[in-house]
DNA sequence: AACTCGGGGGA
DNA sequence: TCCCCAGAGTT
């Protein structure tokens, strides 16, 4: 039998021998049992964002809210702000209902089925499969972005791996592969993805499994992943009002769904047009104290981009307050959750109170 | 199946 | 610049 056949056969135990070794220290990590919540909150927050990114956030948000009661009876406004940078705000608001639906239906134990535990909100098949293989040592696969890539690579897998097909084949592969414990197997493929079968460049000098992978034995190693490229993003112009009074700034609370949903805002008109989104702001708001812009800044999202400016505006007469429509002062508002470019303008703007 | 939903880091 | 990342929900 040559060394490659022998290897592939025998490349899970090659992994497991390897992640024993590195011994990767993470906050959600730290002991044995696994605290089910704790892997519950990572891996939503792992969703689509590195590990870097995430270990800060990790750590605040369990000291400030410990225990799923804790999180289900929190304001919604301070769970945003501690998600605030995070990105992607709806995992915040369902982590949060979801936590509520377990304090109610489970008496505050995160249920332990595959199907109970994709019903909660934020929880797909994903990471029902995290939660039921690493917290609970379930024997279930949790198909992410690292493990499409790395089976695409090992078996020579040509289907988009974007595509419900070619997530479909590897899922089926990785069924057949998974040992037990699956939850230790699926991390220690979550670490190699992370650590050396990374997108661009694969470190295959270092990687424990090379011998057994397809796709470095026929030097496609670079070319695989097959994946489609996302669109470019749309560009839209925004127009921000700076209306103040007794030194405080009027804000905007944005609607409950959509984009940066629930998050405060400078008084704000967006439009494709640069010069209309003004001049609505204008009309909308009030006669221009200015009509140069004191504040300018680009913000790109996955999907938008933001060309922003700033103008300090008379108010108003009649200015209607009501829940989505307040004034804040500049340490009033560094406790509410901003959205996205508005938070970098109201540091910024911090500076005219002065 | 296609689209929305954030932000940051690396090459 | 462009690309990607421990995906889920909606249409």
């Amino acid at each position: 039998m040559s060394k490659s056949i022998k290897s592939k056969e025998n490349w899970v135990e090659l992994l497991l021998a390897w992640s024993s070794c590195l011994d990767r220290e993470l906050p959600w990590r730290e002991r044995y049992p696994r605290n089910p919540y704790y892997v519950w909150v990572s891996e939503i927050m792992l969703q689509q964002t590195r590990t870097e990114a995430v270990k800060p956030y990790f750590n605040t948000w369990i000291h400030k809210f410990p225990t799923v009661h804790d999180l289900a009876y929190a304001e919604e406004s301070e769970v945003l702000h501690t998600w605030q940078g995070l990105g992607y705000y709806n995992r915040a608001r369902n982590l949060q209902r979801a936590a509520q639906e377990v304090e109610s239906k489970y008496g505050g134990n995160l249920p332990e089925t595959r199907s109970e535990l994709e019903s909660l909100p934020g929880i797909g098949s994903y990471t029902a499969g995290a939660i039921l293989s690493i917290a609970y040592g379930q024997r279930e696969v949790a198909v992410d972005g690292n493990i499409l890539r790395i089976y695409s690579r090992l078996y020579n897998i040509e289907e988009d791996i974007m595509k419900s097909k070619g997530k479909r084949k590897i899922t089926q592969l990785v069924e057949e592969t998974l040992p037990i414990p699956a939850g230790i197997f699926n991390e220690a493929l979550m670490d190699l993805g992370q650590e050396i079968c990374i997108p661009k460049y694969p470190k295959c000098g270092e990687c424990p499994i090379s011998m057994a992978c397809d796709a470095y034995v026929l030097g496609k190693e670079k070319t695989l992943p097959i994946k489609t490229k996302k669109k470019a993003p749309k560009e839209y112009y925004v127009a921000c009002a700076l209306i103040m009074k007794d030194n405080k700034f009027l804000m905007h609370k944005r609607a409950d769904k959509g984009m940066l949903a629930s998050m405060w805002e400078f008084p704000m008109i967006i439009d494709e047009s640069a010069d209309k989104s003004v001049h609505d702001l204008f009309i909308l708001w009030g006669e221009e104290s200015n009509v140069d812009s004191i504040w300018t800044y680009s913000h790109t999202f996955s999907h938008q981009i933001w060309h922003m400016s700033a103008y300090l505006i008379k108010q108003k007469n009649q200015i209607v307050l009501d829940k989505n429509l307040k004034w804040f002062s500049s340490e009033e508002y560094m406790h509410i959750p901003l959205a996205g470019p508005h938070a970098r303008l109201a540091a910024w703007a911090k500076k005219i109170l002065k």
